[in-house]
DNA sequence: TGAATTCGTACTGCAGGAGTCCTATATTCC
DNA sequence: GGAATATAGGACTCCTGCAGTACGAATTCA
């Protein structure tokens, strides 16, 4: 189901961000996957997007790799989810390609959503989970999937 | 992708039982399908469900259908969400049903989601889009499907 | 009692997306 | 120049959300 998660591509790029972060230098997506844990193929294909969005510098070949280039602190987490989907940022809600109505609440929802996603910078991520401050209460997601368990 | 989103689900559910909270007596999943616009295979699945919930009473036979029983000022967003998914609540950040590793910066996202989620009560949305003050600045996710497009 | 209505449940099909894999291209080093 | 390495980009498979349909069970009403 997932009516609302972050799924994995969202979460893997989360833990390599926040991983270049704290790193300098170049890394390769192949030892990126091994320091991290992560899945390398799924694992390229979101550094890829990340260097799309110019977030990443890449370099082929030899001692090749990502390297990090931009501030954590200026990138909001409604910019992270965008760009790794097909998400378009909307100026006017009351456009007409949503096919199903777009009643009142659902609006509503939409600014809220818009507003936390907003106000959320990847920075703010990153160092909360420096400080390794997490008493219990989080959520976890669980998908019906055997191996895709944690949604977010 | 839908990275993050509320599908369809979750957004048929917003607009049902915001018509219900503002229209007494009970209502028919078919009627209920006519005023909305909603397709009526889909919707009668989320009253079930709903109603599976405690939200919503229902009653069989001619002149039978569904009747609101809660305040939505006592459901949160994460309550909506949770009910309609294969979705638990988490008492604990670090139990072991993760696949993969619960970086520090996810648990950090967890926890900012989860507060969101809670905060919000569906009367603050159902409320909120009676007043009609729905500047600019929200946001759209686009599907790729061609029937889909909003996913929240 | 029987007809009409409505929920409850099961089954099916389709489309799109998540995730994987394979090949092409670019770069470095010997 | 050739081998090794790493990104770039596509093609592919599988899963699941969405939707439709059909039948059975419960309830009302004539």
């Amino acid at each position: 189901m997932a009516t609302l998660s972050f799924c994995r591509t969202t979460d893997y790029a989360l833990i390599a961000l926040a991983f270049l972060s704290e790193r300098d230098g170049v890394w390769s997506s192949q030892k990126l996957a091994g320091e991290t844990g992560l899945p390398a193929s799924l694992l390229a294909k979101i550094l890829k997007s990340l260097q799309q969005q110019g977030w990443l510098v890449s370099t082929r070949g030899v001692n090749g790799g990502y390297r990090l280039t931009v501030d954590l602190n200026t990138v909001s987490l409604l910019q992270l989810v965008t760009a790794l989907e097909a998400v378009e940022p909307c100026t006017c809600p009351d456009d007409k390609t949503d096919e199903y109505p777009s009643s009142p609440p659902l609006v509503a929802l939409k600014r809220r959503l818009h507003k936390f996603l907003t106000e959320v910078k990847l920075s703010d991520l990153v160092l909360a989970g420096r400080r390794i401050d997490v008493p219990c209460g989080s959520v976890r997601f669980t998908a019906k999937r055997a191996a895709t368990v944690s949604k977010f």
